[in-house]
This record gives C-alpha cells, sequence and structure tokens, in this order.
DNA sequence: TCCCTATACTCTCCAAAAGAAAGTAGGCAC
DNA sequence: GTGCCTACTTTCTTTTGGAGAGTATAGGGA
C-alpha cells in the first residue's frame, strides 16, 4: 500500500507550483550575497566602471565581479555599454529592472541596520549557551 | 611615492564604515537562499518539526537544512525546541525577529512573482544575442 | 627602441562549501 | 531478534569561490 499522504490544511491561496519553483529560482539567483552588494552600489553611485566597482564592493574577486555582472546583465538588471578606446572602459548602470529591485531589497537593508545589535546579541547568548 | 588615491565626491550621507561593513555582513549571512526558503516556510506555516521542513522547502540536503537552521537560531531568527520523546520530536518557529526579516523580504517576494516574465524575456533576448 | 602603465577581463590552481548517501541513537511494535 | 521512526552526523564527491598571474593594446617616458 503506498504512504496514505496525509492531508494537511493549508491555509494559503494555492498557488501554481510551477510559479512557486520559478519564483523560488529567481530568488535564489537574486538573493546573492554579491549581486546585493553590486546592486547596492551602482543604487547609491548610480553608472559605474569595472575598477570603480570592484573597490567599492567590500571583498570581491575580479572574477566574481565579472560573473555577478554577467549574470545580471542576462537578467535584464544592468546594461553594460562598452567603449571601444585603449585602455578599455566598460560602464554598468541599473535598468529600471534593476532599480525596482534595488527599491524591493530596502526593506532588507533598513531591517539590518536597525536589528544589528539584536542580531549580535543574540548571537552571544547562543554562543554563551555552548 | 604612494598612490595619489583619487578624491571622488560622495553624494550620500556619510555612514560610519565599521557599520557598513557589519551591515554587509549580515545581509550576505540573512539573504542567503536556504534561509530565505525555510524563512517563508515558517512565515507561512508557522511552527515546523524537522522532516516536515526538508520535505516542504525544495531541494534542501539535511546537512543544509540542520546548518541554515542553527545559523538562524544563533541569529536569534528561530527558536528550537526539543520534546525528549521517543522517536524525537523537534519544533521550529519564527522569533519576533525572523518575523521582521520575513516581512523586510516580502517586497522581494512580491518583485519576483511580479517580474518573472521580465526576466524570462531579458533571459532569452540575452541568449539570442549570444 | 624598450619598458611601463592602465583597464577589463580570462585562466589556472587550490581551498572551501555544498550535495548525496549511508550511518547513529534508542525506545517501540512485531 | 528485526525493523521502524526521527533528527541528526559522517563520509565522500562535486561544485563553487578566491588568489594570483597572464593577455591585448595604445600612449608616454628614458
Amino acid at each position: 500500500m503506498p504512504t496514505p499522504e496525509k492531508i494537511i490544511y493549508d491555509p494559503n491561496p494555492p498557488v501554481d507550483p510551477r510559479v512557486e519553483t520559478l519564483v523560488n529560482e529567481l530568488i535564489g539567483r537574486v538573493a546573492d550575497k554579491w549581486t546585493l552588494l553590486v546592486l547596492e552600489e551602482l543604487e547609491d553611485h548610480g553608472t559605474c566602471r569595472f575598477t570603480e566597482l570592484s573597490r567599492r564592493v567590500p571583498g570581491i574577486s575580479q572574477k566574481m565581479l565579472t560573473q555577478t555582472l554577467r549574470q545580471m546583465e542576462r537578467d535584464g538588471l544592468v546594461v553594460r555599454t562598452v567603449h571601444p578606446v585603449v585602455p578599455p572602459k566598460v560602464e554598468y548602470c541599473l535598468t529600471d529592472l534593476g532599480h525596482s529591485l534595488g527599491e524591493a531589497f530596502c526593506g532588507v537593508w533598513v531591517w539590518a541596520e536597525a536589528n544589528l545589535e539584536r542580531v549580535a546579541r543574540a548571537r552571544m547568548a547562543f554562543d554563551a549557551r555552548g
């Protein structure tokens, strides 16, 4: 006999599971540490060059910056403009979509700033409990 | 002679760089794929047991679920309640802090749902350009 | 002439993180 | 005894990430 498959009452509105999967994937893609930090820099400083970003985003490697920017470009979050000069000059800026994502993340930045202390205290308490 | 250290005008309000570093760290910690998905499940379904979560969060391994829950507990986002019975029973639920983070992320879920199509189209266009 | 600089990558190598799968504890039903 | 149940660990393999060197090209200086 197959597993009887418990019926659990779900108080939430029925959502197409395929949409949910896609949303989860997109969240996983976009809620990435480096994507967030790059997004924030471009929000704050507008159009930036590659080296400028690598200086501004603390701790990012060139490899990850390139990779992150490519993915963001593919997802339609940034535009990449190449100026055919020597030495090379490439500029990145947010699209409307990228900007709207930045706004969506605004609440998280505010939360982080507001709750730094609480998290720090929670960690100390946890670590003290062993 | 040391590098002359270009002076760039920064239009943003001066923020203590130490605070910024801490916020960045916290964002990196909290804006993690699995943390987000677990947070969302606990928001939607309230208190959950370990196995329930591992069933609900698509694709998570037991190792990552344990690890994610531990970190969330350390950060004060969830409470872990052990019922000393056999077989073991452990329940997880969000704290106020966890709940507030869930609300902060709400905008991102809404954004993802609203912009799935745009991202999909952007990707197709990008891939078509080669 | 040769060398150096600047920029935006790209490549290679190694360490760290994540995933898959099997193992563990310890009562309980059979 | 055998096997089951849950919430983990442990081990092993694969993937990912970071450090650092290499690349192309034009202009400037010795």
